[in-house]
DNA sequence: TACGTCATGTAATCGGTTACATGATTGC
DNA sequence: GCAATCATGTAACCGATTACATGACGTA
């Protein structure tokens, strides 16, 4: 049995949306699903080849005013069912989500308390520059899209961002304290 | 300039700790590190040839009693230079984290009601079992090594994985709900 | 003698990124 | 003429996993 590839899921869903060219896919993403998922041209573009291969979608090129040519893919009936067959598979196992910060904070004895502050308010911000994203992320699909049937479905997967970004922000100022009051009564 | 490599100094990290080989290292990793980093030893044996030829390390062929010879590794001066250099960078951007549950329920209005919602309840429970073994991992290093100096830094890393996935169990139990509310207004 | 644990290693493969190449179209 | 955006593609590379191979040692 053959390990699922999620990534080829990611397209095919997307040929169900407005998005039916490899560049449009990419733009997608990168705005819209950019808390939970990436995906390079390098993977894009071979794929929706071999999805065509696989009967799974449809190719033609079309003209456009103003713009250069495109792709225009097409979803097949057994694309569909394929995507539906992949929406009904519960995800086998929850992946480790390899964290730099916490293998750094893991080894932190090594380094003055000054120092693994710093690296965690730099993770902290970093944080809050995302959490401010998605909230612009989430008025904007709020906005735009009231009528569309994806849109709260989509919002679900923004407030699970929020959420666990929000979760990230108070471990980091609740960790700030607690090694410095470790320091206070180390002194 | 080259990429960070993580793994080399999750590697030369677990060197400082009480871990000298390749086999305590990957033992190490599955048991403690699990909730942000894990290894295989396609990568750790490579690599712990590599950090000698790099001078981080050393090694010596030691005999035990009822067990197998081992090779044991010893960080170096240089290693330890370099593994605290590593430590004082910033990482260069927090990355993004696929998430296949998420990406299913982008696609769920394909799908119905019922069957999103087992999605969400499979992984809150895949999340309740691995909040359980991070409860079980804190309750060990707290009894375990109430006196070691590393330990307040391992708890830290252990209070984030159960933050983060208690707000995701929080989370899956609010969109249940909404999906389910949704249904009924619809009906 | 067979199984479980401890222990070390490699080759093939895979998913994904990066760097590069090409070219149409519009507006400054 | 040039930069920005729209658009498609590929080859080299990289980090990591998987599958496989080997073998020591203790115990049932």
């Amino acid at each position: 049995m053959k390990k699922d590839n999620h990534t080829k899921y990611a397209i095919l869903g997307l040929l169900t949306t407005d998005c039916h060219s490899g560049y449009g896919i990419k733009q997608m993403i990168d705005q819209s699903l950019n808390h939970f998922w990436k995906i390079s041209y390098g993977q894009i573009y071979p794929m929706l080849k071999q999805l065509v291969t696989d009967e799974l979608a449809t190719v033609r090129t079309t003209t456009q005013d103003g713009k250069p040519d495109k792709k225009e893919y097409v979803i097949t009936a057994k694309g569909e069912a394929a995507l539906q067959e992949w929406l009904q598979t519960p995800i086998d196992a929850i992946p480790v989500e390899r964290n730099a910060v916490l293998l750094k904070l893991f080894f932190s004895r090594h380094q003055y308390a000054d120092t693994t502050i710093r690296q965690l308010e730099d993770y902290q911000q970093k944080l809050e520059e995302r959490y401010s994203t998605y909230k612009a992320i989430e008025a904007m699909i709020a906005s735009l899209m009231h009528n569309k049937q994806d849109s709260p479905y989509w919002l679900f997967t923004l407030d699970y961002g929020k959420r666990l970004t929000k979760a990230a922000i108070d471990w980091c100022s609740d960790t700030i304290d607690q090694i410095n009051n470790g320091r206070a009564s180390d002194g």
